[in-house]
DNA sequence: AGCATCTGCTTGGTATAGTTAGCACCTCAC
DNA sequence: GTGAGGTGCTAACTATACCAAGCAGATGCT
């Protein structure tokens, strides 16, 4: 409506969606009754033909396992605010290094796989 | 929806709007007007009768000079916290997922070693 | 082959977010 | 008084978020 920076914003929003449900291994369906919405507006909303309401969003991050906030963000309702802790650089790594379920070679071995990406780009 | 507490919410934030509005000493055209939306409108959220979009919320916050996570969080779309206290574990897979410096092959490649290495403990 | 069961998507509908026109009331100028 | 301009609210409408049913293609099983 009258602002077409927004149409291109929460068109990111769904290619964000999709991309996160497939890293998540997810069908539309499982996704969809996960976030309790119907999978054929979930597919309209990964291909940017809806706008999704908050509340929705709300529970399609929760489903995904990613912050509301982030969420948000991504959706351009939220600006890239400084309380926001999922920063650029230290995510991975620090997240590997606190989790319980690893053991140190296996951080270790995370780590190193990670670095090797981030340099070759 | 069949959640009542989200009833109650929501119609909180028509008051709390209601309440910033008068104390910026705005009518509700002038409200209305510099967040963009209708005067009825504006009205039918402060007496709870609609539930406003994010969209609209943010619009009405920066309007009233407040900041979105504070609006977000009187409407009940965020949690009160600051500091993430979403879910427990910091999630190895979702710091993953949103780093911006991996492609999404990288990504999965990565995601697949870590489950290899949770799976086996 | 053919049935079963996934995948994502289209269609047609309902509920509700949001708008435009206009009401009833109040207050001040004239 | 009467009209101009303010207040918040109602009514009727349009736009769109969201859902239930169902389709076409892919995969797999017997």
């Amino acid at each position: 409506m009258a602002d077409d920076t927004n149409e291109r914003v929460w068109k990111g929003v769904g290619e964000f969606i999709r991309t996160q449900r497939e890293l998540a291994n997810l069908s539309l369906r499982q996704l969809a009754d996960i976030a309790k919405i119907s999978n054929p507006y979930l597919s309209q909303i990964e291909r940017g033909l809806h706008k999704p309401s908050a509340d929705v969003l709300k529970n399609l991050a929760s489903a995904l396992k990613i912050s509301a906030e982030t969420m948000y963000t991504q959706a351009g309702l939220l600006e890239r605010s400084a309380g926001d802790a999922n920063h650029i650089g230290p995510g991975v790594e620090a997240a590997i290094r606190l989790d319980p379920q690893l053991s140190a070679d296996q951080k270790d071995t995370l780590t190193r796989i990670y670095r090797g990406f981030v340099e070759r780009g």
